[in-house]
DNA sequence: TGATAATATGTCAACGATGACACATCCGGA
DNA sequence: TCCGGATGTGTCATCGTTGACATATTATCA
């Protein structure tokens, strides 16, 4: 059905050999078959069979990309930008999505490594397990995780400086005398989380707040909910929290929704950022949040990858992307 | 590198027909055999290479997703759900994206054409060329297309009921004794813009408001700043609208900043409803919208293009999706 | 006892593109 | 005139898997 070289070639009175060398545009070919090939491409409506071309060079051109899903992250942004950078770099970026779990993920990293993929992405705010990584090395498959630090042979990593991030948050606070500000954000389960609870406990010990003083409200995950619940929570305390620092925005979204129902105005009565930049500015109003450097991290992704697929080696390079706080005046001065 | 059935075969002491026999569980194959080849398969860590299968079988297993993104629409949520249901079908799903631009679309067509996909599903508003229809259908490529309905050979569609939920949207301000209900959108570039205009009209209409009555504020586009802009339009009017119905709920917040920074509160002083129900629920308050019927989206597409993949016809199916009005109470009597 | 079916395994030509290699021809310079 | 390089083209084995076909052995029944 599909025009193959071999077409090509009868069509336009030359050898396999020719039309390859037209396609790729490399060896001697006189003008005259040139044009010839090239009218008979055109004609027949030839598009070379990537897998078979794949099959015999070794190399797909496929680049795998592993988002492990989960209500509240940033992983869905996180794909977008790292596809465009693939396909600025003519490289196709075959995703698959999982939610946390493990035996999916096998399977997943199976399809991958049939597909003979040249690379492999990794979204995930958790570890992939040892089997796993150890799957993709003996198959030298260069891998680059964002997100989570392996420190890995074999594995790049390109992490957010989240304890910083989330420090300068609540450095905003401090600095405009806040001093009972409350932490709003879900049990540890990963580094992530980790990181921003303790940039929190950081800025706080640095302005001398002790620790038994800091209010932490912790949900059981991320989500509008669990903000609304935490929000209301606090704000029935004897002594409410002057300001709100929520490591999520949807967990900030559900705090505003409390906010509202009550008639606490932001920011006159209450201060309040989120993290992530996803709906802060989306709120009414909108809200100061914590952006990560999503412009660059498709292109630090993709050049860790591709310098690993010319030369596969031990080395596990880490980027750190800072992240950057967005004022939008919803943190004042008390 | 990579083990290979030659290899298995080896270790195994069979020959490869035999460790494709074990593989695929087809034909006879001696249990002490089946054990040897599945402790190599094992040992060695195989995993069959896709491509060469594909490549003999004519069937790469691979289902395409051009997604041609759009600020504002709800691209990212279908093809998320379409990645689902393929994935639980047993097919992969290739995603590739693009803004409005013909030419990167051929180059993202020509590319699954070269993968050999078996089948494509277009998440668009806008509409493929006459061009990159042909050459999909001269390789008899299944095309199912979510959101535009292209009544052409060899194409399947899954359209939203725009027209009716935003009639039906319009009905519940007019049903609670809203006269002045203005319209935020965008002006029409394509069929949903279209769709969701009309439904305004027609539902108005029904009201016996004429149409020089109409309070249509059209946007440039999608997005907060133009909702907040529109709001701002229709709130300096000597009769300010007593209803607000946007088509998406992005503009939709936007306007909710606008009532913010006003100090017009919802659902008090105004009624108002977005679209799309996608971060409609994370506003203070959250507000009603209509919800595409995403649950099903995902096997409707799948249903049809396997339909289409096992037999090929000339015939167009349609399935329409019907729209939910989600009541948040946004909407009150006046 | 021989015919037949069921069981078990191996051989080999595809699939479509690639690229190493061989073979031609032509030109300019020694 | 002969040689070497540039130019132009074709042949064929190969990539890893599949599946049609051939072959061999054992069990079953008339």
């Amino acid at each position: 059905m599909d025009a193959k070289m071999k077409d090509i070639a009868r069509e336009a009175g030359v050898s396999t050999a020719t039309v390859g060398r037209v396609l790729h545009k490399r060896g001697y070919v006189s003008p005259d078959a040139k044009k010839r090939v090239e009218a008979a491409v055109q004609k027949l409506g030839y598009v070379p069979n990537t897998l078979a071309r794949a099959l015999i060079t070794n190399r797909s051109g496929i680049i795998g990309c592993l988002v492990v899903e989960h209500a509240g992250n940033l992983h869905q942004e996180i794909s977008r930008v790292v596809l465009a950078a693939a396909e600025a770099r003519g490289y196709r970026l075959f995703t698959m999505q999982t939610r946390l779990n493990v035996r999916d993920e096998d399977e997943l990293i199976r399809q991958f490594i049939g597909l003979r993929v040249d690379g492999l992405v990794v979204i995930s705010n958790i570890y992939l397990t040892r089997e796993q990584l150890s799957l993709l090395r003996t198959r030298q498959v260069p891998v680059v995780a964002i997100e989570r630090a392996y420190f890995s042979p074999g594995v790049d990593n390109v992490c957010f400086r989240d304890v910083e991030g989330a420090e300068e948050a609540v450095r905003h606070f401090l600095e405009r005398g806040h001093r009972r500000v409350a932490f709003i954000g879900p049990k540890p389960f990963a580094q992530t989380e980790e990181d921003r609870l303790e940039g929190f406990r950081r800025a706080m010990a640095a302005a001398g707040i002790p620790e038994y003083g800091q209010t932490v409200a912790l949900t059981q995950a991320y989500g509008i909910d669990e903000g609304r619940a935490a929000a209301q929570r606090l704000l029935a305390l004897p002594e409410p929290p002057t300001g709100l620092f929520c490591t999520a925005d949807s967990l900030a979204a559900g705090a505003m929704q409390a906010l509202y129902a009550r008639g606490v105005r932001v920011p006159q009565d209450i201060s309040i950022s989120g993290y992530d930049n996803r709906i802060a500015r989306e709120l009414a109003p909108p809200i100061d949040s914590v952006e990560p450097d999503l412009d660059n991290l498709g292109g630090v992704t993709m050049d860790l990858l591709s310098a690993r697929m010319e030369r596969f080696d031990d080395a596990g390079r880490t980027e750190w992307l800072r992240m950057r706080y967005v004022d939008r005046g919803t943190v004042t001065a008390l």
